[in-house]
DNA sequence: GGCATTTGTACACCGTAGATAGACAAACTG
DNA sequence: CAGTTTGTCTATCTACGGTGTACAAATGCC
C-alpha cells in the first residue's frame, strides 16, 4: 500500500515524439510535483513498473528517473521499499542564474511567441507563476 | 559584406556537454534574437562556416540550425546569398498553452528551485521578463 | 570572359545515448 | 516455505547528433 497521488496521465504527460528523452521527462514532470510540495517526506511513489504500465514505457526508463531523482536527493530508492520522498535540505544559492534560468526562460518565450502566441497571454502566465511562487507554491 | 550584429560567443553560447543537440541550441538562442527584433527583414546573418568557426562546431550543425529557422519561416535561405532575415507574419494564437509554455515553465523553476535558486530571484526574473514584454521586447 | 573562391547542400560514416528485453537477487506476502 | 513483487544489471537495437568530404552553383576579381 503506498500513497500515490501521483498523476495518471493527467498531470504525468509523456511525448514520445519530444526530442527530449522519455526518462528525463518524467524526472521533470515528477520533480515538478515534489517542488511544488505534493508529495511530503515519507510518501512512497509508484513502483516502476506501475509507473511504467501508466505511461506505456518500459519500467527500466522509469528506473532511471527515479535514479536521477535520487542523485538529486529527492528520493531515496531502497530495494523492495520502493521509492520514498525524502526531506531535501536547501542548497545554497548559486551565482549562475543566467544560464540555468534567464536564459532557458528568453528561449522558452521566444518559442511561444513565434508559436504565435500573445504577450499579453504569456504575461498573464508569467504573472500566475510570479503569484504561486509568492504563496510558497509553484 | 553582410550585417552581422551575430552574437559572438559571448550572446550566443554552446554547451556541448549540455543534453540538448548543439544545432536546436543554435536555433533557440538565433530565435530569441529574432523575436527581441535584433533583426530586421533582410538583415543577413553570418554564412554558416562563419559561425560555425565561431563557435567551434562543424558548419553542418549550423546549416541544420538554419534549415529549422528557415522551415520556422525566420529565414530565406538561398544558395550562395546567405541566410536572410525574412518578415515573419504572425500566427493565428493557438489554444495549446499548457503544452507549449505553462508546462516547460512550471518545470524550469522547479529546476531552478530544486538547485537552489530562491524564489524571490526567480520572482524578480519573471518580473523583469513581463516588463521586457510589455515594452514590446523580449 | 574565365577561373578561383565562396557557400549552401547532399551523402556516407561513426560514436553515443535512449529505449527495450530479459534475467537476476533479495525482500515481502500469504 | 513457495510464489510474488521489485529494483537492478547486462546486453542489444535503433535513431540521432555531429563530422568529414565532395559537389554544384553563384559571386568576385583579374
Amino acid at each position: 500500500m503506498y500513497k500515490c497521488r501521483v498523476p495518471r496521465s493527467h498531470t504525468l504527460q509523456i511525448d514520445l515524439a519530444a526530442n527530449v528523452p522519455v526518462y528525463e521527462q518524467i524526472a521533470n514532470g515528477l520533480r515538478a510535483e515534489l517542488v511544488a510540495g505534493h508529495f511530503g517526506p515519507g510518501d512512497r511513489l509508484p513502483t516502476v513498473r506501475a509507473l511504467a504500465i501508466d505511461l506505456g514505457v518500459h519500467h527500466n526508463t522509469v528506473a532511471q528517473a527515479y535514479r536521477q531523482l535520487a542523485h538529486e536527493g529527492w528520493l531515496e530508492l531502497k530495494r523492495h521499499r520502493g521509492a520514498v520522498v525524502q526531506e531535501r535540505r536547501h542548497l545554497p544559492s548559486r551565482p549562475d542564474i543566467p544560464e540555468k534560468f534567464t536564459r532557458p526562460l528568453r528561449e522558452l518565450l521566444a518559442k511561444a511567441l513565434a508559436d504565435g502566441l500573445s504577450r499579453k497571454l504569456l504575461i498573464g502566465e508569467l504573472m500566475d507563476s510570479v503569484r504561486r511562487l509568492q504563496e510558497g507554491g509553484l
